[in-house]
RNA sequence: GGGCGAUUGGCUCAGUUGGUUAGAGCGCCGCACUCACAUUGCGGAGGUCACUGGUUCGAAUCCAGUAUCGCCCA
């Protein structure tokens, strides 16, 4: 831009394409946001929740990270040290499964061709492609983040302090390995926790089976008979249950039905009424045969397996339901979920695995062995069926659980795990929110935090995983060689029992584990130093490292420390830690807060965080959560491109209010002639649409074939980020009649008497707004600070005050002190708004400065040279006056109502038209010196503003806040339009009238509501009843023109 | 099954401790482009605040229940 500005050198639009790389980068060269911690001022941090490398940033990142810079943009300018840590996370299992995907799909190969060391190189390829790209979109939405302390959840540095945190887990005990029931992806190869798990509702089959009884007493039965939905599951049976009291239970459960009976609707009572019905018809039939299988059971009499021929128990559990199937049910302990909880009942009856790790069946399958879980499936119900020993088979809907990485099945499995104990760690966490150390907004998902920690589940850590921090423990089998060595080379403490022993100074924690059923004794040695020749000593010795690596969510969990340099004792960690704020989204609440308090109350004795802000998701236009893979996902460069960044800040900062998620329509727009078209849940599927408007085709996301591919692609907006867009040009063109203005500017102090009273107006609602926009961010209120922003903008600022200043502007004795004000005022609103809009602010902050480089009121100052620099505003108690603004809003009123009879009359804008108004002498001194105004806003004059006005002939009139306000319509007056907008104002008048007068005639109203409220009551029907009077009056004489 | 949240004009949302005639943006209708901005200005139409009860002088707002939707947990 040149150094003076004029309308040719200033365009009406702001060109964000071309201004915001050119800022950004002038920010970043100057340094603003790096931090450092001798800087002044108190500290200030937020960490990023680091996205994840396995894709591009949407819409959902936008939002969050909007936020986020929102708050350090307005604490840097508040002058606090403020550090935004970047970052990114390198996603385990998500990426790893993406990687293979796609290795699949373009190489036909699994990652066991390739090997660990090439399967972990290509995700380190895939993963510095998406961080840049990642990086790169941060910065596009402006993002002042700290690039140059940008962490990476795999980094060394963040390794080291997941080693270190590791190490004293495990010294503290607080780190084991157990036989537990995982979820197991077969296609990865990998357990996946509950929340990466997904349940599908799919139309399956419930097998009803028998077992042969071995050896029945006289008067048993030969067989009993199961149900399952799974039935090659059979051949990992352990046993098969009965209810060990079947009356008791028929008595419960009709028990139950019974309370939920008396509680409900007549119209609900039915169903309930036909379900006890059949209970009781069971009971009759099934009880006798269900207490002699259960005495069967207590007798210790066995089944026979069949298809493996192996001798199973029957045995007595409360998880045989006698109201269900035939009552019996066959037990898998390995995998089952409720088999697994049978089983820690009745350990006698074992747990067979019959599945290898890549869902296959294994040698405890017999002649199953090497047969996938399908064709296994088949070939069980088949034999059996063949034995005579398959009863029927039933339709069913059944719940499977999918894996949320492969989308296949998961098989429950029994598997050795790495767990963390989360006890005493889980406590530490909850107490840190009940005490207040960490504060959660808003308040209400506090609850599921503490519900979550409450259960006190022990946390699985280790994944089979190739892609993550390798879990540092080394093993070996026990040998009191290796003891005797470990003792006196490195003075290893008396291994007790289970009990995690320290050596080599502690710097290594040894824990020997003592011989099971299926693991001879070992040792577990973990150390704390990646760098430690240790390591090396020990696998010379034949130690070997576990195989598996941690749950990405370990190393999410030290994120607001490790990045910091922890476990080194940083400037930067004794600056910043704890940080300010964490904001991130609901999701997450359980999985990654929680974990990140815990483990920053361990390392370090202090919580991670001051406060948790929790932001609303992201959803399309049929409330639905945004994603690529159902095609309606929002690419923020997409929105940047057409609308700019700051429309897309200020567009989302608008929507995130406290209770709604963000519902945002979404539109396809046509790359040929820009026309948005909706998207729909049909079209949004689409590899190619034509364009309703010029009929050409474009090519979405899905567009796969060489004739889709070759269209142009068209982009997936929302129009909801139009408001932005066009907030952003009314700011603009305000700046842009500013800077217009501005020639022969000289900065001086302007005293109280000079100020005009729409200066007076303006700077009371600019400090007005200052406080509240101020205490709205600070408090989270992200949609109220924005809103108010765009209100007083839009409507006080270009609206009134632009407008009122253009007369002064042209005015010689004016002109001096209206630029002084208008350009102080333009600064303030700029700084206001730079934290959700930060390019156009700073655009227009820089061009203010080469026109008028000093200013301010009272002792104007030179400007800093970004407003990245330029302090927060103050609020100016002393500005504000609440009768000021009371009497400009009459003015307002007064204007408004001259302009409603102008439109309803039709009156042409070009023609000037005579108005008056009758108002106490109190309104009169405040109007009288608006009467300019009236001309420039309404191209109106007025010809007698007073408590004794007589109306014009003929005119229209309104009245607004007892004002009466009348328009002289001598040949203008559409007689016609005016009854019949009277007559509709009359009734509406009435109507109000007679709900006042009923109101003030309860005496209940009247001796209850405060004073106060009656009064207002009586005003307000007085002033109707003026208002009735005068429109009655109006009507009378209109009738008579007519 | 348990928990949390939502339901306000055609669409997306505000609505402070219960108190005048429930607001905004988009869309719609009418008027207006020489004078910052048509991504604009001015005006207008459009809502029995999901439903049923209750508390209260007074309920979009508080309470209970119902319905529908969403999310989380099992």
């Amino acid at each position: 831009m040149s150094d003076s500005v004029s309308t040719d050198s200033l365009p009406t639009r702001f060109d964000h394409l071309e201004a915001q790389p050119r800022l950004y980068k002038q920010w970043e060269e100057a340094g603003y946001f790096h931090a450092l911690p001798d800087h002044p001022g108190d500290p200030y941090s937020i960490v990023i929740p680091p996205p994840n490398v396995t894709g591009a940033l949407h819409l959902g990142h936008a939002l969050n990270n909007t936020l986020q810079d929102i708050c350090v943009r307005m604490k840097r300018m508040q002058g606090f040290n403020t550090l935004w840590m970047p970052g990114t996370d390198h996603a385990g299992i998500a990426t790893q499964a993406v990687v293979e995907r796609r290795l699949k799909e373009e190489e036909d190969k699994s990652r066991h061709d390739l090997g660990r060391e090439k399967l972990v190189q290509r995700i380190w390829e895939w993963k510095d492609q998406y961080e840049t790209r990642i990086l790169s979109q941060l910065k596009q939405m402006g993002s002042s983040c700290d690039w140059e302390r940008t962490r990476f959840t795999l980094d060394e540095v963040c390794a080291r302090a997941v080693r270190r945190t590791f190490f004293d887990l495990f010294r503290q005990n607080l780190i084991y390995r157990g036989k537990r029931l995982v979820n197991w992806d077969t296609y990865l190869q990998t357990a996946v926790s509950d929340d990466e798990v997904f349940h599908e509702t799919i139309q399956g089959h419930f097998w009803h089976i028998r077992y042969p009884v071995i050896d029945p007493q006289p008067g048993e039965p030969t067989h009993v008979a199961i149900a399952t939905t799974r039935p090659e599951t059979m051949l990992a049976d352990a046993a098969v249950a009965v209810h060990p009291d079947p009356a008791a239970a028929f008595d419960k459960v009709e028990a139950d039905l019974r309370d939920k009976l008396s509680l409900v609707s007549d119209k609900e009572k039915e169903p309930l009424q036909q379900q006890l019905e059949s209970i009781a018809e069971r009971r009759a039939t099934m009880l006798e045969p269900l207490v002699q299988l259960c005495e069967m059971a207590q007798a210790g009499r066995c089944l026979h397996l069949p298809l493996v021929n192996r001798e199973i128990p029957l045995i007595t559990d409360e998880w045989a339901k006698p109201e269900l199937g035939s009552g019996c049910v066959k037990i898998t302990p390995a995998h089952d979920p409720n088999d697994y909880e049978v089983w820690q009942r009745h350990p006698e009856i074992g747990a067979i695995n019959m599945l290898n790790s890549n869902g296959t069946l294994n040698e405890n399958a017999g002649g199953y062995q090497e047969l996938t879980i399908p064709a296994a499936r088949q070939r069980v119900v088949d034999d059996l069926q063949e034995l005579d020993l398959l009863i029927e088979v039933e339709d069913r809907e059944i719940d499977l659980a999918h894996s949320d990485r492969s989308k296949t099945p998961i098989e429950p499995l029994l598997a050795n795990q790495w767990f963390v104990r989360m006890e005493t760690l889980a406590q530490s966490a909850m107490d840190a929110v009940e005490s207040g150390s960490v504060k959660i907004y808003p308040e209400r998902y506090a609850k599921g935090y503490l519900d979550w920690l409450g259960e006190k589940r022990d946390w699985p850590v280790g994944r089979q995983l190739w892609w993550g921090h390798r879990i540092p423990i080394w093993i070996k089998p026990w040998s009191q060689a290796d003891e005797d060595w470990l003792t006196t080379e490195y003075n290893l403490d008396s291994t007790a029992g289970d009990v995690v022993a320290t050596a080599a100074g502690g710097r290594m924690a040894v824990l020997k584990v003592s011989a099971s059923e299926d693991v001879d004794a070992q040792f577990l040695v973990s150390l704390p130093d990646a760098s430690s020749e240790l390591e090396a000593t020990l696998e010379s010795h034949g130690f070997v490292q576990e195989d598996e690596v941690l749950d990405t969510w370990f190393s999410s969990a030290l994120w607001p420390h490790s990045t910091l340099g922890w476990p080194e004792q940083t400037a930067a960690l004794a600056r910043w830690y704890p940080t300010s704020v964490l904001i991130t989204s609901r999701d997450i609440i359980t999985l990654w807060v929680a974990r990140m308090v815990l483990t920053g109350l361990n390392n370090l004795g202090e919580v991670p965080f001051r406060d948790v802000f929790i932001h609303p998701k992201i959803l399309d236009g049929y409330g639905e959560t945004m994603s690529k893979s159902k095609g309606n996902g929002v690419d923020p460069l997409d929105v940047i491109d057409k609308f700019g960044a700051d429309a897309l800040r200020f567009g989302l900062s608008y929507l995130t209010t406290e209770t709604q998620d963000v519902r945002l329509p979404v539109q396809f727009e046509c790359p040929n002639c820009q026309t948005l078209i909706d998207q729909t849940r049909k079209n949004r599927e689409l590899p190619r649409i034509e364009c309703k408007s010029c009929g050409e085709p474009f090519a979405t996301q899905w567009a796969r074939s060489d004739a889709d591919t070759s269209l142009p692609r068209g982009a997936v907006v929302s129009a909801r980020f139009e408001q932005g867009r066009n907030f952003c040009n009314k700011l603009w063109n305000a700046a842009r009649f500013a800077f217009m203005n501005l020639a022969g500017y000289s900065p001086a102090p302007v005293t109280q008497e000079a100020l005009t009273l729409a200066d007076r107006w303006l700077l009371s609602r600019l400090s007005t707004v200052t406080e509240q926009v101020t205490e709205a961010f600070e408090n989270y209120r992200f949609s109220e600070a924005a809103r108010t922003l765009y209100d007083f903008a839009w409507d006080e600022f270009c609206g009134f005050y632009v407008e009122m200043a253009k007369e002064r502007l042209q005015d010689e004795l004016e002109r001096d002190n209206a630029q002084r004000v208008l350009a102080c005022a333009l600064d303030q609103l700029l700084r206001l708004l730079h934290p959700i809009i930060p390019f156009i602010s700073e655009e227009l902050w820089q061009a203010l400065g080469r026109l008028a480089s000093e200013r301010g009121l009272d002792t104007p100052q030179l400007a800093t040279t970004s407003i990245m620099q330029a302090t927060w505003p103050p609020i100016q108690k002393t500005h504000q006056d609440p009768i000021i603004e009371e009497r400009f809003s009459r003015f307002q009123e007064a204007l408004g109502a001259v302009r409603e009879i102008r439109s309803r009359q039709n009156v042409a804008p070009k023609k000037q038209v005579n108005f008056c108004i009758r108002c106490d002498p109190q309104e009169q001194a405040l109007l009288a010196p608006m009467e300019p105004f009236f001309a420039a806003m309404a191209n109106a004059v007025a010809t007698a503003i007073g408590p004794d006005v007589t109306p014009p002939a003929t005119h229209a009139s309104l009245t607004r806040s007892g004002m009466e306000i009348y328009v002289d319509l001598a040949g203008l007056i559409d007689v016609v339009a005016e009854i019949t907008r009277l007559e509709k104002a009359r009734q509406r008048i009435e109507g109000q009238i007679q709900g006042k007068q009923r109101k003030l005639a309860n005496d209940k109203f009247v001796a209850n509501a405060p004073a106060d409220v009656v009064q207002r009551e009586r005003d307000g029907l007085q002033r109707l009843e003026e208002e009735h009077a005068s429109t009655t009056a109006a009507l009378e004489k209109l009738s008579q023109l007519e």
